[in-house]
DNA sequence: TCGAACATCTTAGCCGCTAAGACAATTCCT
DNA sequence: AGGAATTGTCTTAGCGGCTAAGATGTTCGA
């Protein structure tokens, strides 16, 4: 479609490593603000942001550990009261992790200040300029998505 | 300046929330075909993206890992040939770790795709809409550099 | 010059992870 | 239907990284 010159790429690569830095580090001080590890916060996001309840085994797919290291992280999230345990009516070996939203909402202020970080910048933008920013972080996850999964 | 409607947000924070979770499990892959544990990518990113030479009590420090834990990751990433420990020598108790950049190159390829996917996306704009999304870009990670460090 | 402060390394003990196998429920095949 | 193979989770042993505390070597100030 358009050209580019390499400064553009080369400026974009350096924002994405920027950004891939600080969420790293922002993800370790949530974590550790919940008095979670970083791996059982990013199994507890992975339940919160999936459709319906997953189960142990598809949270060891999708976290890349195993399943035994799995059943360690539902125990400390459940004990902690993040999660609970509920078998699978339909098939009763499966063990479906639900999130208790209650006690989630304790946790809220911590992700207000970022919150709020992105409401300052948006109010930047005008209407059509936020379209383009959108469009651009739709496509970038999208095909983002499809790179790191298929590697 | 501008206002905004909430569903806006609402968008917005799912866009963030869900680039995180990406660059979580890239992060992941990345260390993990590299033969470093994320912890050590961590690091030598650290390392990577700073001006000059890192001192091993400062990586300790960005990193939020004990100066024992750091003294481990500094020795296999020497062993893996990534880093060179190298004493300063204005201050003798301090550890300049030096990223060799040779042994980096080899690795370049785990990032093309990635590199891949940022063209193909950026060709889907024209330079206006690049600028704004630049503009977006340098405006979020500044203003969430400071709400992330500031926490 | 000597003691305090500093930077890194060492060590002990703890905890989470992997791999392998146990156990329970389900599905398949005849 | 009934036994074997498969599937999903949990248990366990062993390994390795992390923290905290203290050891070692270096610098700085009085």
């Amino acid at each position: 479609m358009f050209d580019m010159e390499p400064e553009v790429l080369e400026r974009f690569t350096w924002y994405m490593r920027e950004q891939s830095a600080l969420t790293i580090m922002f993800h370790t001080k949530v974590a550790e603000q919940m008095g979670l590890s970083a791996t059982d916060e990013k199994c507890l996001d992975l339940a919160m942001r999936a459709d319906g309840p997953l189960t142990a085994g598809r949270i060891a797919e999708l976290s890349g550990l195993s399943t035994g290291a799995v059943t360690g992280v539902i125990d400390r999230l459940e004990r902690a009261g993040f999660v609970r345990r509920v078998r699978d009516p339909h098939d009763r070996r499966k063990v479906l992790v639900e999130v208790t939203a209650g006690d989630l909402a304790k946790f809220a202020h911590l992700f207000e200040k970022a919150q709020q970080s992105l409401v300052q910048v948006l109010s930047r933008f005008d209407p059509d300029e936020i379209e383009v920013i959108e469009r651009y972080l739709q496509l970038q996850i999208e095909t983002f998505r499809k790179a790191v999964i298929n590697t």
